[in-house]
DNA sequence: CCAATAGTTGACCAAAAGGTCAACTTACAA
DNA sequence: TTGTAAGTTGACCTTTTGGTCAACTATTGG
């Protein structure tokens, strides 16, 4: 992440002045985070990061350019993030293992961070109009990377032989579900949030779907 | 959907003049769902509507107090749809049957009119800040009804013993990706469209996956 | 044919928003 | 201590936008 937010910016050559520009800048960005994820891109305005940031608005401009600026460097620390969660991928050749680790650590950031898939899906659904090449290259080559490793488990014969990445797909549809659609799913909950034993629940009853439809 | 976009409206008393407000509503709402799926609630003004529907803006403020209750007459059209595709589970007690139409008319719904269901879920993301009681209502009473069905399966043993709920889910999920994020989709196809064939074998993954993963 | 209702539309307005700027203050290296 | 670079900020500008309105035309029932 780091130079990431800098880049068009009046950047200093070194870092000086304690931690002014980076706390700011991390202050920007979570104020940033929370509010395009509740309003969209167009919905929020820059007074109102500021405002969440407690900072003038003329100070945002000076560490971010634009809004998509700002907007563009979320997205990407987004994205890093869930390629943590798939390192998992890389560090065991078992699948019934990997997925289960993996389904839970993805549930589990759903639960707990909503708002960096919130954003990431209304800036899919629109069709990607801020994400730069950069942010879809690096998607990419994280989904390769997946990618292969389902056919090695296909090769191997451990797996059922559908196509790795409609398996992908279905997995990432729907750990994220319960990030993007948490509002749909509170309203067919009574109209309550679900508690620690109902996450818990649905952890168990997405990893058991899905192994058992993929697994041999 | 009849005398629901007339709501709040200037409503004539009875319907007169050979067809014009039923025809100019329709474009309306068509250029309304186009472009709210596109751009978001905020990112739409009024004058793109009115200019994709062929109409003055002044025009469109006659049909549409405002811009939200456009913007909620349409949510209401898409939910409606939904609820077609699930006539199924009203059809046939035999779950393979059943889940295998419903996954098949959800993808197909998915692949041909993405529109409605990138607006929905833009909508949901976002907190359900427009969506009325009415709609909250109608999707809840459809979601009991769907999960009645899967439970008398579950207590007849014909599928595993998962909560209908995240059964549901999972089904929601799944299909509603192959719509939602049809733009990540084609990033990681080469950034090429499905092809017909692509859609067909999305649709046969999605189908043996979930059946596999259900059926006892 | 005519009055009344429905529909049309250009002009207009107030509010909001993204972004700029120049003056100002703070921090630090030497 | 002091010069310079970094950071701060209120005021301002321009554009966009949702919505209004009054004048106008078209349609239709009687």
């Amino acid at each position: 992440m780091t130079e990431l937010f800098m880049s068009d910016n009046k950047k200093p050559g070194t870092t000086r002045k304690s931690g002014i520009r980076e706390a700011n800048t991390r202050q920007i960005i979570a104020a940033a985070e929370a509010l395009f994820s509740e309003k969209g891109f167009n919905g929020t305005s820059t007074q109102e990061i500021a405002d969440r940031a407690g900072l003038p608005k003329a100070n945002v401009h000076y560490y971010f350019k634009t809004k998509q600026d700002l907007y563009s460097v979320v997205l990407q620390d987004i994205l890093q993030g869930w390629q943590k969660d798939a390192e998992i991928f890389q560090r065991s050749s078992d699948p019934e293992e990997v997925l289960r680790s993996y389904i839970r650590a993805k549930m589990e950031h759903s639960f707990t961070r909503p708002k960096g898939s919130k954003m990431w899906a209304m800036e899919v659904i629109q069709g990607g109009p801020v994400m730069g090449k950069e942010i879809r290259k690096a998607l990419v080559s994280w989904d390769d990377t997946v990618l292969q490793r389902i056919q090695t488990w296909i090769d191997e014969g451990k797996i059922q032989a559908v196509s790795p990445q409609s398996m992908l797909n279905m997995i990432w549809a729907t750990t994220q579900y319960y990030a993007d659609y948490d509002y749909q799913i509170r309203i067919l909950n009574d109209n309550k949030r679900l508690t620690v034993a109902q996450r818990e629940e649905a952890i168990e009853d997405v990893s058991r779907m899905i192994l058992h439809g993929v697994l041999q």
